[in-house]
DNA sequence: GCCCGTCCTTGACCGACGTCAAACCTGGGA
DNA sequence: TCCCAGGTTTGACGTCGGTCAAGGACGGGC
């Protein structure tokens, strides 16, 4: 446990930084903190097991964990990739049902865990938090349902859907094109697309060879914005 | 406009009905109800078009509605299909993002349609509505995310899934074993398993040639939970 | 400079599944 | 009774994509 002293203030940051209560009082968050259980674990270690009951809610406080499906032949399906201040196995445990899928240190990890009923205390003493869980899970819910919807359509639509959404918030215009980091290994971004190295690279050359982007190595230039958001049955207009 | 006069106690009941506001008093659901919007439509009428901006809320009054992807190549993903009580469109709204889907009539179809601030106004009136969204929308992530996983399994595997599910709920023992109603016609179990009528029928012929169950006109004989609880990766142990 | 590990790509193969087309029930109406 | 229309099943076929295996290509350590 390093910075043993340091770590209080890390929870309560880490606590603050949550998008769930962003409306909740510094107080009501400092109480939250008070109530947490902290867990450090190594990178690697399994947070939360798929199918295991949900009684506890987690939230990062250091690293970045990653939330995934294993499938019975073995294949990853990665839903995100969360980091400080972003919550862990909170829909279940507000849901009260069973993890639908796990959680693993992707690096070094430290949570901190509340009780379901903290947030039901958090939200009868301050009830202007409801609004933010309540748009909150809404929108988990839209992002869950294009995931879903990604998954009926065939690897190089998922590819292009994934290049347009992410063009619209880290694409950065050149005079060579829209140049868009793909934020993370192409071995990750195939398991979220849920494919695999092999099938990503091939998609991806088939995109560079009908003049839609360039690849390099760890970003893309995107030549045909239009063309990307038609393949991934983006909404282009407005 | 059918039954003019016993349309308002008929929008009364289907939004007391409603599971997200399940604790409101009885005067505050008759609240929602004067600002409600009601529209009738013919069966096959679109209610929600996918990628259109959310700005209402909908629940079913009278009749049922699918909710469903259609994917560029014209195949649909049904999600599922709502009867009296339920909301439509409603995560949309109240994450006031895009609609992920769209929503049909099934039959035809009475729809009483609520504004966002409707409900956040319910809310700052009785705040103990807000933990009955908040466990429904939570169970709606968790729902999507099994959803997700079980596009990643192949066709069998998810008939398998869905008959555990649904032996569970209504399987109903006999002599011959465990008869489970398909609860729809083979075309629309199709649809929501995100395969075709084709593909799900050989499934199906191929779990009763393994001997798992025996498939009649419109339901199954399980022979074999065990065996589809582990093809669906339904977690067997309780 | 060289070497090695990691990540990525490419090719060959094959199983799963969607499409098209035809045959087959099964129940309802004349 | 016959006939027709849905839903359902079966067969043939093509494509998408996952697996296995073999190369690249970069980058860091020595």
């Amino acid at each position: 446990m390093p910075h043993p002293t340091s770590r209080g203030a890390e929870v309560l940051a880490a606590l603050r930084a949550c998008r769930l209560w962003r409306a909740a009082s510094d107080d009501a968050v400092a109480e939250l903190a008070r109530g947490a259980r902290i867990q450090d674990v190594d990178r690697g270690a399994v947070l939360v097991r798929e199918g295991g009951v949900a009684e506890r809610f987690g939230v990062v406080v250091i690293g970045r964990a990653k939330v995934y499906h294993l499938a019975a032949d073995g294949r990853v399906l990665t839903f995100e990739t969360v980091g400080v201040g972003e919550p862990v196995a909170a829909v279940a445990a507000l849901a009260g049902t069973r993890y639908p899928a796990t959680v693993e240190a992707a690096t070094a990890v430290t949570v901190a865990w509340l009780e379901r009923d903290d947030i039901f205390e958090l939200l009868e003493a301050q009830p202007g938090v409801a609004r933010s869980i309540i748009t909150e899970l809404a929108s988990r819910v839209v992002n869950m349902t294009a995931v879903a919807t990604s998954l009926s359509m065939d690897v190089p639509s998922r590819v292009a859907a994934y290049l347009f959404q992410r063009s619209l918030s880290v694409g950065h215009a050149t005079s060579a094109g829209l140049v868009v980091d793909l934020g993370m290994t192409k071995a990750e971004l195939a398991s979220s697309l849920g494919t695999v190295p092999e099938t990503l690279s091939r998609a991806l050359a088939r995109l560079r060879d009908d003049g839609i982007l360039e690849v390099r190595s760890r970003d893309v230039v995107v030549l045909d914005v239009g063309a990307l958001a038609r393949l991934g049955s983006g909404y282009s207009e407005d």
